[in-house]
Parts: structure tokens; C-alpha cells; sequence
DNA sequence: ATAAAATATTTTGGATCCAAAATACAGAAC
DNA sequence: GTTCTGTATTTTGGATCCAAAATATTTTAT
């Protein structure tokens, strides 16, 4: 649905440098908040009415994001979002699994009193608040982001919003959501919280490892 | 300088599919041979005729390489070699340490015969014989490409071989040579074949670990 | 009615064109 | 001689155009 796609892009336009920054932004946006399914094929022309640009800007923002891993094109078949499968999600998760450790390891004796405060407020969030798998995607994301920022390595932190932007296209999807879950997940943040504020990294990456795992866990027993 | 460029490039031409994709190919090989100076210019229209093609495959084929981290384009100003130094160094094998091992765990279980063969020449060379800094990346290329191929997770492989291209680029240019390294490298590589070869994953990490640990240290002793 | 073949339409990949920004250059002022 | 300013050139970003391939549609034959 590209009317939807229309209204998010408004919202950047001009703030960006080039034409193809604003597009670049928007899909990935787009794909970050789920408006496009996992294997559905991106249209060019479509896209450039929607964003009101002609077709070149799209077609180097794509390229841009096939180089990022987020969409495949075939030649002249397409443009297709990454799909992902079962085996898919292992690689996916076995990888975040190891580079989120390594964030974590060196973010903890990093973090300054501010950006331990950062993370408070996630501590304080109330299961029962959270109703949809886009809030869950959205305040996950913005704690686990906060959490890594002090380790202060670009190109580690970039990697890891990759894999994890390629996850939740297909969570938002096909998630089935869980209360018991997210209950569980905001227990497993405080604890992080609580590791952090101890500087304690070796116990805080092993917990961002089983948080992780507990995730794959649920991941592929619900939602495969 | 962009004639020998054209030479590698002619090699593949009409091989494949696009021509993006032949642009993108040569540029990958041109960059991993060291053709470019890490944080040198790259000139569209100078790229286009040693080419041959439109300045369009090249701006596609630019875009998908920004997108993997080996090239940055600033906007209205030029796109450039990826810097490295000696703080990228660091994260870069940081991620690799963590993403080969990760590789290797997984592969030996899953080795063949054949696939154990394929690495047998490599403990065989004799550190007389490599003589160039092209040859001791080419064959270290090799080699691992070898050692990781069998775990079969295609996105692990690809951003491994991304990371190792960024340090390449680097290497050929400052890196000096250290026959000490070079022998101790090689032996490296048997003891892991060795460790392959028992199908032991647990040496074999651990191995890896040490061997990229030791690469570093001279790399940032001699290189930085 | 179904399958195959021919035709029409869409869509990608590539080339060319143009405008605006950045860079290089030349001349003037101090 | 150096610095500042105004001009010329280069180079990127974006739009448009075109051809070839792929897809959809219609027609024809069985």
C-alpha cells in the first residue's frame, strides 16, 4: 500500500539533502514499520508516484538497500523485499546473537550516569500497555539502540539495526503476540538495566545473550 | 589508475547479466586488489570510459557498494574509499573475530571429505614462495573462503568477506611485509586443518580467535 | 473449453540531457 | 606576493527517453 508510504515520506521531505536520501529514509522507514510484506515485490514506478519523484532517485535508494541486505533485486525480474525463512532466521539471529554481545561487552564500561538514565524509563514500562507488535517492535527497538549507542562502533551498531530491521519486516507480519512474552522481555531489559548500572559487562552480555536466544525461541516456535 | 582497471574489467565482460552488475563486479575486484587508495576519490565520469558504459551502471553499481560499507558518498561532493583507521581497525576485527568464529563453529561440524581436502594445499605452501602483499591477501582469501564456505549461512559469508575487504584495501596500500608473520600465519592455518580435520569445532574457534587476534597485533604494530 | 500462439502492455536497464552545486581558475585589489 | 572576488569548468543529482525483456492479454486452433 503506497498511500500510506505517501504520508510517513511528507513528514521528512526537504529536511534531507537529496532526493534520493528522502527516498532512502522512507523505505526504510517503511520497511522498518512494516508496509511491505516479507517477498512483495517493489514496483519503481508506483514508488516515484507515491513519493513524487522520478524514477532515479528509487532505483538508487534500492540499489543502496540491496547492498544493505534489505531487498533483492533480480535482473530485470525485479525488486523484492528479503524474505525470510526458517533457516533464515537462525543466520539472522545466530549473528545478532554474536555482535550484540560484542555491543554490549564494550557499550557497559562506556556508559555514562546520562545514558544509564536513558534506559530507566524502558524498566518502568507496564506489559499490559503494550497492545500491538508495532509498539513491541518500536519500544524494543529504541531500548536495544539506547543500550548499544555508548559501545560507539558505527559500523557494529549499523550491522546490528540491519539484521534486525530484516527480522522485523517478518515479525510484524506474521508475529503472533504474546503477553507472556513481552512480560518476559521487559523483565529481561530490567535486568540488563540492572547489570549496567553495576557495570557489570560480563553479566550483562550474558544476558543480552539469553535474551536473544529467548527470542529466537519464541520466534520460530510462533511464528514459522 | 583506472587502464588497469579496464584490463581486469574486459576479463568478465558479457559474462554477465547487466551491465551494473559487471560494473559492480570489476569494482569489487578492483578494490580488493588495491587499485584504490583507501579514502581516495572515485570519479564517475573517468569510470564510466575506462568501462566503457553510461555513467548510469556506475551510479547503481556505487549505490549497492555504499550500501555494503565499501565505499561513502557525500552528497553533491563525491564518492570516496572507505577510510580506515586505526579506531575502524579495531571494530573491524572485533566483528570479524567474532563473526569467524562464529563461522567456523558452525562449518567444521558440517565438513566433508572434499571440503577438508579443498584446505590440505594451503598448509603445504611454503612461506618462501609468497613474495608480495597481493599474494599473501590472495591466498589468505583463499583459505578462509575455504574454511567458512561449509557453514552455508550466505549472509555470514558475505559480511565476513565484506569486513576482510575493507582491512585488504587498507593493507595493500600501508601494509609492509613481515616474513616472521607470514610463517607464523601459515602455520596457523595447518594447526586449524588439523583441528578440521579431527573435527574438533571447539580448537578450531578457538584457533581463529588467536589467528585473528595475531593479525591484528600486526597489523596495528606495523600498519598504523 | 482448453492449450498454444501471437500480440499488446508493462517494467526494467541503460543512455542522454539538464540544472545546480562545488571546484578550479583568473584577475583585481591591497 | 597574498588574498579576495568574480568567472569558467567540472561533476553530481535528477528527469526524460528508448530499447529489450518479461508479463499479461487476446486470438486461434484443436
Amino acid at each position: 500500500m503506497y498511500s500510506n508510504l505517501h504520508d510517513l515520506a511528507e513528514a521528512k521531505r526537504g529536511a534531507l539533502m537529496t532526493l534520493e536520501s528522502f527516498v532512502l529514509e522512507s523505505l526504510r522507514e517503511a520497511l522498518a514499520q512494516g508496509f511491505f510484506l516479507p517477498g512483495e515485490e517493489i514496483n519503481e514506478k508506483e514508488l516515484s508516484q507515491a513519493l513524487k519523484t522520478s524514477r532515479m532517485p528509487i532505483r538508487q535508494a534500492i540499489a543502496v538497500l540491496e547492498g544493505e541486505g534489505l531487498l533483492v533485486r533480480i535482473p530485470r525480474r525485479g525488486t523484492f523485499v528479503t524474505e525470510v525463512n526458517a533457516e533464515i532466521v537462525e543466520e539472522i539471529y545466530a549473528m545478532r546473537i554474536e555482535l550484540e554481545a560484542l555491543a554490549v561487552r564494550r557499550a557497559v564500561p562506556r556508559m555514562t550516569d546520562a545514558d544509564i538514565a536513558r534506559l530507566i524509563p524502558f524498566t518502568a514500562i507496564r506489559p499490559e500497555t503494550i497492545a500491538t507488535i508495532q509498539q513491541h517492535i518500536e519500544m524494543n527497538h529504541a531500548f536495544h539502540e539506547a543500550l548499544y549507542a555508548p559501545c560507539n562502533w558505527p559500523r557494529l551498531l549499523r550491522q546490528i539495526q540491519q539484521l534486525r530491521t530484516a527480522i522485523g519486516v517478518h515479525l510484524i507480519h506474521r508475529g503472533k503476540f504474546s503477553p507472556e512474552r513481552e512480560e518476559a522481555s521487559i523483565r529481561e531489559h530490567r535486568a540488563l538495566v540492572d547489570a549496567c548500572h553495576n557495570r557489570d559487562a560480563e553479566r550483562a552480555e550474558q544476558l543480552i545473550r539469553q535474551h536473544n536466544e529467548n527470542a529466537k525461541e519464541m520466534f520460530v516456535r510462533y511464528n514459522l
